[in-house]
DNA sequence: ATGACATATTGATCCAGATCAATGAATCTG
DNA sequence: CAGATTCATTGATCTGGATCAATATGTCAT
C-alpha cells in the first residue's frame, strides 16, 4: 500500500544504499586502491545502515567489537572517560574516515562514538573484512594504509597537546578541518562547525572559554569570521603561521 | 685465525641471530598466534641488524620508509620536531615492541627513531612482510591487532596529555612502564630509566624540573625510591591511586 | 686526575590559561 | 510563545606548572 510519501523514502533508502563502486567517497574510503571487479566483493559484506540522529551512540565503551564503520554523510565524535566520569573527545569523524579500529586488539571499544548530526555509516563486519583481506592485496594494503595514517595523526595530535600554546592548537584545528573538508569537495574557506565549543575545547586540551576567546580574538584579528556554528577563513595564509606548522599551500599533515 | 675471543663473539653472533622460534620475545612480539611451521617464513624476511649504539639513530624523520623494525633488547625513543626545531617524544619502545608502523601511509617516516642504550633490533621488510601477511591469516591477525593497540595506546596519551595534572601524568608513566617490564619478565617493582628527565618531560609534556620535583615529592611521599636512573616502586596500590586511573590488580592500558 | 660538558636538583618568580561568575542567545518543549 | 535548558560570550580572579637562575653531580675524553 504505497503513500504519498514512498518517493521520498524510496529515495532516501537509494541513497542509502549506493554501492561503493558509485559512492563518492570511494576515493578517499576504504575500496582506495581496489580494482572494480574485486570492489563488488567488499561491497557485498558491507551493511549500510539507517542513521543514526544527533545525540545517539553508534557505540559504547565497553561494546563488544565486531565490525569497523565507515562515515558516509555527517559526523561523529569519538571519546574516552577516565575514572572519575570525565570525557576526553579523541577526535572527530567526517565523511570517508573509519572508526572503531582502535577496539581490533582487545575485542572491545575503549572510546564511544557519538553522532554530532544525523549520521549514516556503513558497517563492516571485522571478521569478514579480515578474511576478505586475504584475497585482496589492495584491501589489505588500504587497511594498512589507513591505520598507519591514524597512528601518525594521533602522534601529531601529541605535538600539538604536548607543545603548542592555545592560539597554535585551534589554528592547527581549523586549517585540519578545511583541509579535510576541501579533500572532500567543500570549500575550504567556509564550514560549518558541527561540534560544540565545549568538545572543541576538550579535544585540545583547552577549557571551552578559551575557544570562544579565541574565536573573538582571531576575528578581530581578520583571520576569521565566526558566526554562531558557522566559519569563515579570511586569512588562510596567516592562520598557518598562527598554528606554526607548514600548511601554507595546501600540504598538510591531515590532507 | 681464531683469537681468544672467538668464543664471547660467536656467542654474541649467536644471540643476534637467534631465530623468532627461540627468541624469548616471540609471545609478545609479532609471531603472536603464528603457528610453528608458518613461523620459519617470517622468520626469513627478517634481517637481524648488528646493534645500534646509545645515540644513534634507527631512521631519521623523512627517510624513506622500507621496513619496520621490532627491538630485540635495548630501548629506543621516537620524536617528531616542530617547524621551529622543538621535538615532541612520541614513544618509549621495549623489546618485543614494533617501530615505524606511522610510516607506511605516506612512505616515509614521520618520526625518528634514537637508541637510549645499545640497542639491536630485527629489521623487517615492509614489502615483504605484507605479502607474507596474504598467505598467513595469523600474521595479518597479528599485524592489526599491533597496529590498533597503538592507536588505542595512543588515544591513551591524548586523555593522559588532555585531562591529567603533572602528579597523575608521571604515576601513569611509571606503572606504565612498571607493567611493560613485567610483561617481558622483570620486576614490576624496580627498573632502571632508560631515558632522560628531559625525555620523560617532554613525553608527558611537563617541564624537566616538573619531572625532578615530582620525584623528590613522591620519594618523600614513600611512593617511590629515586636513585639516578633507578626506579624502585614501594607502594604500587597508591602510586596507581595517584595516576588516576583502573590498573591497582596488574589490569592495564598497557599490559 | 683534570677540566669540559651533559644531566639533575632546588629555589624564586611569572604567566597562560583554568576556574568562577554573570549574562546573553539559541533551541527545545509542551 | 512562555518557560526551561543548553550553549556561547565576556569579565575577574587564581593557580599549576613554566621559566629563569644557581648549584650540584655525573660522565667523558685525554
Amino acid at each position: 500500500m504505497p503513500s504519498r510519501n514512498t518517493e521520498t523514502v524510496v529515495s532516501l533508502s537509494k541513497q542509502m544504499k549506493v554501492a561503493c563502486g558509485e559512492c563518492s567517497l570511494n576515493e578517499i574510503c576504504l575500496p582506495v586502491g581496489i580494482d572494480k571487479d574485486e570492489l563488488h566483493r567488499l561491497d557485498a559484506i558491507i551493511d549500510r545502515k539507517r542513521p543514526v540522529a544527533r545525540g545517539e551512540h553508534l557505540f559504547h565503551i565497553g561494546d563488544r567489537f565486531q565490525a569497523i564503520y565507515a562515515v558516509r554523510s555527517g559526523s561523529l565524535k569519538t571519546y574516552a572517560t577516565t575514572e572519575d566520569g570525565q570525557e576526553q573527545v579523541t577526535g572527530f569523524h567526517l565523511p570517508g574516515e573509519l572508526v572503531g579500529l582502535d577496539a581490533i586488539a582487545e575485542d572491545c571499544h575503549p572510546v564511544a562514538a557519538k553522532a554530532l548530526e544525523t549520521t549514516s555509516v556503513c558497517e563492516i563486519p571485522f571478521s569478514d573484512l579480515e578474511s576478505l583481506s586475504g584475497d585482496l592485496p589492495g584491501l589489505r594494503h588500504q587497511m594498512m594504509r589507513i591505520m598507519s595514517r591514524e597512528i601518525r595523526d594521533d602522534e601529531q595530535n601529541m605535538v600539538i597537546l604536548g607543545q603548542k600554546s592555545a592560539d597554535e592548537r585551534l589554528a592547527a584545528f581549523l586549517i585540519s578541518l578545511s583541509n579535510r573538508y576541501r579533500r572532500r569537495g567543500f570549500s575550504p574557506y567556509q564550514y560549518n562547525l558541527t561540534m560544540s565549543r565545549s568538545d572543541i575545547g576538550n579535544y585540545l586540551g583547552l577549557a571551552l572559554e578559551t575557544i570562544s576567546r579565541l574565536f573573538t580574538r582571531f576575528q578581530n584579528e581578520g583571520l576569521i569570521r565566526v558566526d554562531r556554528k558557522h566559519i569563515e577563513i579570511l586569512d588562510r595564509e596567516r592562520l598557518c603561521t598562527v598554528s606554526g606548522a607548514r600548511c601554507a599551500n595546501w600540504q598538510s599533515i591531515h590532507n
